[in-house]
DNA sequence: CACTGGAGCCAC
DNA sequence: AAACGTGGCTCCAGTG
């Protein structure tokens, strides 16, 4: 047996604590305009319903289930479009049916279909984000529970509502859904801190490798853009913001977090051509790429594969520590978190790679609510703390206080805790939003 | 009627 | 040899 340490227990006595009162303060919810959102998505839905019913493929639909016919069933999609239409059925369920995911639906040109999609995308905002809102809402708060015992890599988690999975992305979901969350008074706004490339630089700091430690410190340099210009052959100056985006998340991250070669490869090439991609001189990558040589998915892959031997021979510590770091895991059966967190159990080598990025990371966020809140206590101040995304706080901010409390909480998040913790190696950053009127209004804060 | 696992989708 | 990770929530379909 192996115990946590006194620090790693310290931290989740006093982090439990915080998160109560978080939970405690709660977030407003403007009910009214929640209310007016339901009834607006639910009409909308009906609408496409009934559109959908009168279209010529759900009289086949029809004509195959009868009485059970069924607009919500997927099973009864994947039939209608996958044999009745003949469309061809690319990927599979592990069950064996048909998948019908956005993905498996995309290529689908039946008009019909792009609105079943829609219909469905419309419900899950309808029904997991506004009824599920609404479901837990009292006297015009939501007060969600926030868990550090759930999570196995001590990460935190959030349930009933979680507060950690709200619509962003796409713009139409984020704008139903996140209006709905308000300042507590007019006297108030929200405001968001989050740190900048936290699990990159997690990383850095875990893996102690000299060059990561210098890509996560030295603003001019950035190992997206880098590695996106490697796997698409592009100048520096010629890569696009979607480019490096799915470097990052398709490449740098995946291959930190365990991932192949082979699936990096197949997942990049694919999102080329899903997403149209464009270098930032405007041209299609498939084009730029076919200009370099490389004009199919295998020849692409061989080129990944050279990116890839790259990448371990530019971070060298790294890609000699990671194995011996699962080594020693394998030998002993646990292992330890730089916050001092002990980890036994079965994990597999993937989660040897992510757990002491991921946990840690959270638990700069965790150290940093607890010191801000001492620091509200301390002076009595009416600024209060109402949620964390894994590496932003969301505080209800008593707008006299605003500009205290942006400084002081940067502050503790950027140098205090570096003092606290010197296995940190990397300058820390946070970026803030400001939000007047609700949470979808949320913009950059500029510097007063 | 309650419960469960699969499938899917939302976030970081 | 190869392997991206962590969560919550909903509906459907099947079971008891």
């Amino acid at each position: 047996m192996k115990a946590s340490t006194p620090e790693a227990f310290q931290l989740m006595m006093e982090g439990s604590a915080a998160l109560a009162e978080m939970e405690a303060n709660g977030m407003r919810v403007d009910v009214e305009y929640l209310n007016r959102a339901i009834d607006k998505t639910a009409e909308t839905i009906r609408r496409i319903e009934d559109d959908l019913r009168d279209d010529e493929v759900f009289q086949i639909w029809r004509k195959v289930y009868g009485a059970k016919a069924d607009l919500g069933s997927r099973e009864q999609l994947g039939h209608v479009v996958f044999t009745e239409l003949g469309v061809e059925c690319k990927t599979r369920t592990k069950t064996g049916l048909p998948k019908t995911d956005g993905k498996a639906l995309e290529d689908v040109d039946f008009p019909f279909v792009k609105w079943w999609v829609d219909l469905k995308k419309l419900e899950k905002a309808r029904d997991t984000y506004l009824i599920g809102l609404r479901n837990e809402t009292v006297d015009g708060f939501v007060h969600p529970f926030f868990n550090l015992h759930l999570a196995y890599t001590y990460r935190s988690s959030v349930d009933r509502p979680s507060l950690q999975n709200q619509p962003i992305r796409d713009p139409r979901q984020a704008k139903i859904i996140r209006t709905s969350y308000i300042p507590r008074s007019p006297d108030h706004v929200l405001l968001e801190k989050d740190y900048s490339a936290l699990e990159f630089r997690g990383a850095a700091n875990f893996w102690k490798d000299r060059d990561m430690v210098q890509y996560a410190s030295d603003p001019s340099l950035d190992i997206h853009r880098d590695m996106a210009a490697e796997c698409y052959l592009l100048d520096l100056d010629n890569v696009s913001k979607d480019c490096r985006g799915f470097a990052k998340n398709q490449f740098v991250f995946p291959t930190l977090y365990g991932s192949s070669p082979k699936n990096c490869a197949s997942n990049l090439w694919v999102q080329i051509g899903r997403s149209g991609l464009k270098t930032k001189a405007g041209v299609g990558v498939y084009d730029h790429l076919a200009s370099r040589g490389i004009a199919s998915a295998e020849q692409f892959k061989n080129h990944i594969f050279e990116v890839s031997k790259k990448f371990k021979a530019r971070f060298p510590h790294w890609d000699k520590e990671k194995d011996v770091w699962w080594d020693l895991y394998q030998k002993r059966g646990w292992f330890e978190l730089s916050t001092g967190f002990v980890c036994k159990g079965n994990f597999s080598y993937n989660n040897l790679m992510n757990t002491p990025i991921q946990g840690p990371s959270f638990h700069c966020l965790l150290w940093s609510i607890i010191e801000i809140g001492k620091w509200l206590k301390k002076y009595k101040m009416k600024t209060k703390l109402i949620c964390e995304i894994h590496d932003s706080i969301l505080a209800d901010v008593y707008r006299p206080e605003l500009q205290d409390y942006h400084e002081v909480s940067t502050r503790i998040m950027t140098e205090d805790i570096r003092k606290a913790w010197p296995w940190i190696l990397t300058p820390l950053a946070v970026e803030t939003d400001i939000a007047e009127t609700n949470w979808y209004e949320k913009k950059p804060l500029l510097a007063a």
